[in-house]
DNA sequence: CTGAAAGCGCTTACAG
DNA sequence: CTGAAAGCGCTTACAG
């Protein structure tokens, strides 16, 4: 107990008797220490409440303990639950092995902050938690060399680290579905189309239905922000411009309560057989006249893998060739159908 | 431009013919320093491309320049777009002002996370984001004496620097709103009974049917976790045990969108009068037949205010009584009736 | 197994 | 206006 005002690794050393090299030997876990002297500087480590400084620490290892987490400066997009699943999971993750977690915020297009980050050394590696054309922060930081994983993907480069789910197959799978349930005409609203998943998950609706002979028909399908609002204007459009539509693909949690709200106002006369495929998680309510499929893309695990993958490569850093842990360039996490 | 691998205050000094000291004072701006050696200065830092390294500030200064955030532990509370919104608008205000975030998670009743970053001196101070009864992050962090900002109000302490709207006070207007509106038979539906939001709509919900002497009915109030299910579930068991009832005070943005999904479900012909008045930014679609008031409480300001009232809280701890900015224990910040 | 010393990259009295 | 030196609290060869 007692006051731990700046109590420093010199205060300890002096108290136990020894030097700081040797308290701070304990600290690390040396092995080359007595049983004696160990047990000693860790018994006045307690009766001081010694804690490390993590500042003073980083400045002689010139490791921060720092991973950044660049955010989607998109608004919508962020409000989507996978974000919040994700982002909870790469802190966890990141706790657990003892890095903590820095956000950056960037509007689209620009790097400021991430640049910040970098370069005041406040952070050894980056998690990007979105992934969009052409992104300005991929760009930036694979330029630098600078350590990050992508949860996504990108189009652009195949040397980048990356964590993602199928998401071309998991929709092809989500169109199989409509078909074996006998929809003919199938419609898609998707999310973003500057962003990698919307154009995995079309380029999945487009491949199924050409494999299966169904005639893409332009006025059912629609693109939009990830949200809500879009997800019932969306409906609404689909369903006034063709009457005849039996079965929907939809990319995105948020999009697909829009949807939903748009058929509960519809009530239950005007449509009788309709199917929907969607990704998400399945918590939402929908009527009992319809029928939906779910892709669950598990973003509980794409947060923790992508941040256990960033502090593998770090710490790979320091290791010689023989105890290196292999990585894998890209990771592909499942997802479930229900 | 050139390699920027570690250019060190050294390498700047060396190169424009001064000592670390004088571009040490070139970069934080000190008047003392003639024009000339300034220029130089500054032009080798932009030739060398030249970044301080935060860490070695931090260790000089013993400040990190880093607050902590305090997420709230349970998932569906954060799921709330408040939070969101709240977190970005903090993030911003951060960056704006020369700080980082980062973020401490601690399953309820935990301190762990944060104490780490406390005791590491990996933040100067920190704001909790959520107020819980009897929370032991804000016990923790008061015994410490650290400064901190809550969002939300402490029912414990009055001696904690506290951004939160009126709660009591909305809620007494939604309510009279309804009243207004001839509502005869109100309910409530709120969301976590352990949270203080809760407590306070409750509270004024309580304060506004006993001042127009209205019965207080203990079977059309519902208390849940924040979520869509419950505000479903909550909707449901509200009109099924009184038909008469013919207004709702709700008080969360998710819990409404669970309550308006079963009033989609229920259709237009069941009910006809029905009145809502919730705590949301009104950006959910709902049936024509309902009427709906809207409490919006602003979390951007909310977001924008705690940090900039922490972060005048830290740099108030440099300046002498002279300089000092007045900083108020309690900010209210406005919402909006619609 | 342990210690003395140099170093990580800054800041800040102190002296001039 | 500028510099030399000490210090922030750790780590890590190097020596013994």
């Amino acid at each position: 107990m007692g006051k731990n005002k700046n109590v420093t690794i010199q205060m300890v050393a002096d108290r136990a008797g020894v030097a700081k090299s040797t308290v701070s030997r304990v600290i690390s876990g040396s092995p080359r220490i007595s049983e004696k002297t160990r047990k000693k500087v860790i018994c006045v480590m307690e009766e001081l409440n010694y804690h490390p400084s993590a500042i003073a620490r980083s400045l002689a290892n010139r490791i921060s303990k720092n991973v950044g987490l660049v955010l989607p400066s998109d608004e919508d997009f962020f409000l989507n639950p996978f974000f919040q699943k994700g982002l909870r999971a790469i802190v966890k993750t990141a706790n657990l092995r003892g890095y903590d977690v820095v956000i950056s915020y960037d509007e689209s297009g620009d790097t400021k902050s991430i640049e910040r980050l970098v370069n005041a050394n406040k952070i050894d590696g980056a998690i990007l938690m979105r992934s969009i054309i052409n992104d300005s922060a991929v760009n930036y930081l694979r330029d630098k060399s600078f350590p990050f994983v992508l949860i996504g993907k990108s189009l652009k480069y195949d040397d980048v680290y990356t964590v993602d789910t199928d998401n071309v197959v998991a929709s092809e799978k989500l169109t199989r579905l409509l078909i074996q349930e006998g929809c003919k005409k199938i419609g898609f609203i998707g999310g973003d189309s500057n962003t990698v998943v919307t154009i995995d998950r079309y380029r999945g609706y487009l491949n199924e239905l050409e494999r299966n002979n169904l005639e893409v028909n332009k006025n059912i399908i629609q693109e939009n922000e990830f949200n809500e609002l879009n997800g019932y204007a969306s409906m609404k459009a689909i369903i006034e411009s063709d009457s005849d539509i039996d079965g929907i693909v939809i990319t995105d949690d948020l999009i697909f309560n829009g949807a939903i709200e748009y058929l509960y106002e519809l009530g239950k006369e005007p449509r009788v057989n309709l199917a929907i495929a969607t990704f998400g998680s399945g918590v939402q309510k929908y009527p009992d006249n319809i029928k939906v499929f779910y892709a669950d893309v598990n973003s509980v695990k794409i947060g923790e893998q992508s941040c256990e993958k960033l502090i593998d490569i770090l710490e790979n850093k320091k290791l010689d060739k023989n105890d290196m842990k292999q990585i894998n360039l890209i990771d592909i996490i499942d997802y479930t159908i229900k």
